[in-house]
DNA sequence: AAATGAAATGAAAACGTTTGTAAAGATAAC
DNA sequence: GTTATCTTTACAAACGTTTTCATTTCATTT
């Protein structure tokens, strides 16, 4: 903040008028004669007048900034939400302030402290994979600041809360690998703690029980964080021969499994056919461009920014709302068995 | 911000003392006596006292928030940035506020008025590829607001600096092409308006020239922003007779480029070999894996954190600098003509 | 010419802090 | 018992706004 920056009292100081009528000119109140409105405003132009951001937020206790605290920014689906966030909410005339926690606790824990300070208005959140305890999140709730959760929510707190419906996603992978034959699946799967996770696990397990199929402990694998070296390495563990179909919860899980397939001599799809999950760009790029379930990150984004503002907004409190987002298969060469090009 | 939050006035009320006694007293003021100050400090403890951020920021003229101009943030680069300025401005207790322009003029004119308020004690900047006119930043310079541009800067604006030497890169890939045998150069660039893509290509083609090679015009190709698609197009307009070497200004161009030329069976990196730039994580994915030049975001944002807040904190108006980082050719199989496994 | 009412402006409090200065209380010295 | 000194606390102003309430100004009416 610039200390020269003009305010309302260097206005009325050059006009000789008292700053509540700068003030009222400014906000062009009929109560001020038109000609002194019209004065000021020239003058407030002039000067270039910026009303100060702090002290009007001081004064009106809000301060038309979100909070958002998500575990990774480099990464694309966050990337998506934020741009929903940011869409909605600028909009709205709020800004957005963004914290990482790296998906580790003691960030997360961290980051929504330093937000209790009254400098947000309201708070999306998306916990880290490491979070167990959520105090941290109870101590938002319980000084009433309003809390969205997105993606991987808690569910010991009540909330909004926008995800997608992974146990149908889950199921949805599985349907399709039945359909192109699949007879052994194998699940790779992030963290066997997160919610996300299971649920997926679950419908593509229930799916492949329904079809009469079964999914075998040993075809499942779970690793800590869901990246390519994750991949690349979880699937080394597999039973090639055990296995023609593999649904993994995460993009470059899935590339890092197709590659160790690759190297072991397997043919994509036709020896093994491979879902992934989110359709990060790099799926349609990839050889084979990559089977995945399409995770609506900008559409998560900007509901939750919705719900948040409406929420910040109504002065009854509202009933909170668990929104659920469709996902959709996206089917590219690594399931296609027939028309790999 | 909660309407019913504690304050000191709140504390003082409480403990019938005033509220100037309360503020020493969590300031650990030896001015108050000790057995006030402890009771003081219970209180505040027992009801999780937090200084308001807001009226701090009014009080002391300062937000302790940068903020931070980007041209998009679903962005491999700017995440590492982000990143960088993030770990350092957190540890010297900034908070930082992101603003994507989506690569839009007008939306960067937009986001950098907003800044203008007094909400942020400085600002860092990437320009967009739309930007030629930078007025926006003047007012922001003319307002004594520290200013610090990475990446895409602007020259018509005295500021600290943080870029790479992209003339030098340029050189670098060339003189890689060379030794790889390369004799037919060509260069797929992103906006020709561009300083970054100007200094790559000057670089480049330096370099071939120096080597007794020409890089002929008809292997100069532009492109508007230098995505996957603009990479599988733009390649299509390359004679491959003519061409056994890229240099592409992007990985994602890079990419593209090589799908174009497999479809039309070019053997990567046999007949043309490729180089892109920026060492997205995809590059180490991709088959071939690409060779590129490693463009280090997050030291990029690290760097200019530290010069924009030692401008915020320093009073005497420091000597602008220019801060080059270096980048490094990552080799990989796309150029690797003897290797490539 | 005085009274009235409407129109225009100003003074002051408030938002939650910090901080300079003044006042009160306690202790010591004379 | 008064004054001086030191410790402890309170008051008030300030940061830049908005807004309630009070006051001034001025034209109109009688």
């Amino acid at each position: 903040m610039k200390k020269g920056a003009v305010t309302i009292k260097d206005l009325a100081l050059e006009l000789k008028i008292s700053p509540s009528t700068v003030s009222r000119a400014l906000a062009n109140n009929p109560l001020v004669k038109l000609s002194t409105r019209k004065e000021v405003q020239k003058l407030a132009k002039a000067y270039n007048y910026q009303p100060n951001f702090t002290a009007l937020s001081l004064k009106h206790s809000k301060t038309r900034t979100l909070g958002i605290i998500i575990p990774d920014i480099v990464h694309e689906f966050f990337g998506l939400v934020i741009r929903g966030i940011e869409d909605f909410a600028y909009n709205r005339g709020y800004n957005v302030i963004i914290c990482s926690t790296h998906e580790m606790y003691q960030r997360e824990v961290l980051v929504t402290k330093a937000l209790l300070n009254g400098r947000v208005d309201g708070i999306m959140a998306c916990i880290s994979k490491e979070s167990t305890n959520y105090d941290h999140f109870k101590e938002v709730d319980s000084r009433n600041i309003p809390l969205v959760f997105f993606d991987c929510i808690c569910d010991e707190i009540e909330s909004h809360r926008v995800i997608v419906d992974d146990y149908l996603s889950g199921s949805e992978a599985a349907k399709h690998l039945i359909a192109k034959g699949c007879k052994m699946p194998a699940f790779l799967g992030g963290p066997e703690n997160l919610s996300i996770i299971k649920d997926r696990l679950a419908g593509f397990k229930k799916a492949f029980e329904e079809a009469g199929l079964e999914l075998p402990s040993h075809n499942i694998i779970h690793c800590d964080s869901g990246n390519y070296e994750d991949g690349l390495e979880a699937a080394q563990k597999f039973n090639l021969d055990k296995v023609d179909g593999l649904f993994a919860t995460a993009d470059m899980l899935a590339i890092g499994a197709i590659k160790t397939f690759k190297a072991k001599n397997a043919k994509i799809p036709e020896d093994i056919a491979v879902i992934g999950f989110s359709n990060w760009s790099v799926s349609e790029i990839y050889e084979p461009a990559l089977t995945t379930i399409n995770q609506p990150g900008y559409e998560m984004g900007f509901k939750s920014a919705e719900l948040l503002i409406q929420q910040i907004e109504d002065d009854e409190p509202s009933k909170f709302e668990t929104h659920i987002l469709p996902t959709s298969l996206e089917i590219r060469e690594s399931t296609n068995v027939s028309t790999g090009n």
